[in-house]
DNA sequence: CCTACCGATCGGTAGG
DNA sequence: CCTACCGATCGGTAGG
């Protein structure tokens, strides 16, 4: 890599970057390449020579961070973890997601409704098929007596939503801490689950 | 009333109905006027003969639906209704709520970042009053040995999101009807909740 | 409720 | 990376 590729590409995450706070701020349709080209502290049509498009940059923060979760599942698919361990790393593998790449997390989890075909059906099977994946997780700790015998679709839809509303506590003025909240998350998320 | 104004404000109503289905559908920022009055069935010049603007539509959107909200609150504030049976009444409420009046739902918990002052402060604060007096309630259910000592900010933020995450369950095609999903919801959400 | 139209702003391109 | 600029579309108004 050249120097001046390398160059390029930070100066394309920074662009990324700006655009994932922005888009959470405002929203992707509400947000202007020029809106965005000042916070980078260029004009607009420079932007264009790092990326192609408004649409380019939301489609790599929703699928880069798709990846992210794919990726951190694949890793979990190890036989000698059990279920409930599984359920417990995913919890706070989103948890940490959503407290630590908070802007990307929020724009993947709201502004996907702004992806355009082919990328939109792609994101939309994507998730699915993750949702899939977890309720299986779900459904064999119930069959092996590990969890309680909840329907695995609402309780992935609970987990999914309650770290999604850690934005609520993220914009307040914090009144705990990003560990305790965890904490608290995993107790309260997990705790629902276990079998006696 | 006169005939006249009774025409015109159903159809304001229907214009406020569809609005709802289109913010929701593809975000308030994305959804051009042209868009709206399409859907209405007449010039997007005519819509103002109804309304005032763009914002004010979502003003009434979300301030309609605070509204309720808050009514309800108002309504279980009795003495002779235990916390438990309070909080199980604000899980049904705003389960119904996001079933029934999905599209309102919806903008009022995604799209209330369009506001513009002053309305934004207005609901922002609303809404932090509404969380303090349900967090009030859990506090009190606590004192009183009938909720498990949790954290009352935790609780609440839980339950707000896992309504928030129905919006999943109302995208897909349901496996599971409205009935049980409420059902479903108030057991694990205050399952979770009750002392022993 | 419509036609006609306003100024402003949008995403993006040409050319250097 | 900038200046200059494009066609398209935006929310909204005038006048009937």
């Amino acid at each position: 890599m050249t120097f001046t590729e390398k160059k390029k590409l930070s100066k394309k995450e920074l662009i990324l970057e700006r655009a994932a706070a922005m888009f959470r701020e405002k929203g992707f349709a509400a947000t202007s390449m020029r809106d965005l080209a000042e916070s980078v502290g260029i004009e607009a049509a420079s932007l264009y020579n790092h990326i192609h498009s408004k649409s380019q940059i939301l489609e790599e923060i929703i699928f880069r961070m798709a990846k992210k979760c794919n990726e951190h599942l694949n890793d979990l698919d190890k036989p000698n973890v059990s279920c409930i361990e599984k359920v417990e790393a995913i919890i706070r593998f989103h948890v940490q997601m959503m407290i630590n790449r908070f802007d990307d997390y929020h724009v993947m989890v709201n502004d996907w409704i702004h992806l355009t075909e082919p990328s939109l059906s792609d994101f939309v099977s994507q998730r699915r098929e993750y949702v899939q994946r977890l309720e299986a997780i779900l459904s064999d700790g119930i069959a092996k007596n590990e969890i309680r015998p909840i329907a695995p679709y609402v309780a992935i839809l609970t987990i999914l939503s309650s770290v999604r509303g850690l934005e609520f506590w993220h914009r307040s003025r914090k009144q705990i801490s990003a560990r305790e909240m965890e904490e608290h998350m995993v107790q309260h998320l997990l705790g629902g689950l276990k079998a006696k």
